[in-house]
DNA sequence: CATAGGTTAGTGAATATTCACACTACAAAG
DNA sequence: CTTTGTAGTGTGAATATTCACTAACCTATG
């Protein structure tokens, strides 16, 4: 446990094994020994890289939140379309959950929510970015003329971002054994249909 | 506890109580403590009237899945537009949920997914319920011109039920502060907007 | 007097966390 | 080159707490 904001090596694994048993255990499952057992080593362990488990959890939402702020914000180019940004922005989510199925969870988050209120902040934070770029992009397209106006921008976002957090929740049902990119950019297309002029 | 499948006064009373407290403390809250605590008898008590936990959990959504049903179909009627059905439904269920908010948890089930089998298959169903009465509405709407048919029945569900979803989380977030039936009503004329020709 | 529904006082299992201890790599000091 | 200090990382055992659930007993009422 060092005491730098950096992640170690070892706490990366920590944390990609976490959300790991996450996605497939649940937040019951999610315990020191399962983390341990997962990680072959002692519960006891653990503690020499975080101070507790729920640190554990507010790395991993930390991260992801990071991760994709930055990723997202570079997805949005303003000489582009709204509608080229739009499905820049979703497509770049949908491969990297693709590819990090385990940061589903913080997507499905409602068993996380109720976990403590750091971690419920946490969460906030990551709705309230991913809706401000969202925001943008959907005016954007309304001031060039792309996008309907016959809904406010306020209104449109909880329809767009219900629908993805729908697609992640049927892919988690699944057991995430179909594509999800594929069937990620049929939603894409379809919300557009629904929204372009 | 006795034999028959009817519900008893006492069972309900455990049923709302668990209702609360879930909505309240989330899963993780819900314990044979808390609710003898809301209760106001010992934690043996509620042995007298549920053989386990898990079995107050199944009755609860049992029991939901049960007045859904019921209530959203006795809404449908094929004299009416699609358009008024598909009011009549939603405001159902956001007048419903207003009154009885300590059942949204079953909506935003994600905790409740992994607690077991038996209880992820009700939800399921409670699910699959809903996708085919709305599914129903959609394709009289299509087949009387009403509705877009730009966008498959398939693809336009997980669109409309994401949003449903997503606006009751935002109302569980806020602490159930505003009033439900009237957000609820604006997400149902953008919803229609959207997708009426 | 049998039963429904309550009580108190447990049970074992699981949980997160702590502690004393051991090993290793490596850099500084002699 | 060897000694030695130290930071980092592991272990096993023990901790208090919480959990769902049970057993034995009490009592009002139909």
């Amino acid at each position: 446990m060092t005491i730098t904001n950096e992640i170690s090596n070892r706490q990366l694994e920590i944390i990609e094994v976490s959300g790991k048993i996450l996605i497939e255990k649940g937040i019951k499952g999610l315990t020191t020994k399962t983390v341990a057992s997962e990680m072959n080593f002692s519960e006891s362990a653990i503690y020499r890289h975080f101070k507790s488990k729920e640190e554990i959890l507010v790395a991993l939402l930390s991260l992801l939140k990071q991760n994709m702020n930055k990723r997202l914000t570079a997805e949005i180019k303003p000489q582009n379309t709204a509608a080229e940004n739009f499905k820049a922005v979703f497509t770049s989510q949908f491969n990297y959950f693709k590819k990090n199925p385990h940061f589903v969870v913080a997507v499905l988050s409602d068993g996380l929510l109720d976990e403590s209120e750091e971690i419920k902040t946490i969460i906030l934070q990551l709705m309230q970015n991913k809706m401000q770029l969202l925001a943008q992009i959907l005016e954007q397209g309304k001031i060039s003329n792309e996008f309907t106006t016959k809904i406010s921008t306020e209104d449109l976002l909880p329809i767009i971002l219900g629908s993805f957090r729908f697609q992640m929740l049927k892919w988690k049902l699944s057991g995430f054994q179909y594509d999800i990119s594929i069937e990620g950019s049929k939603i894409i297309d379809n919300l557009l249909a629904l929204i372009q002029k």
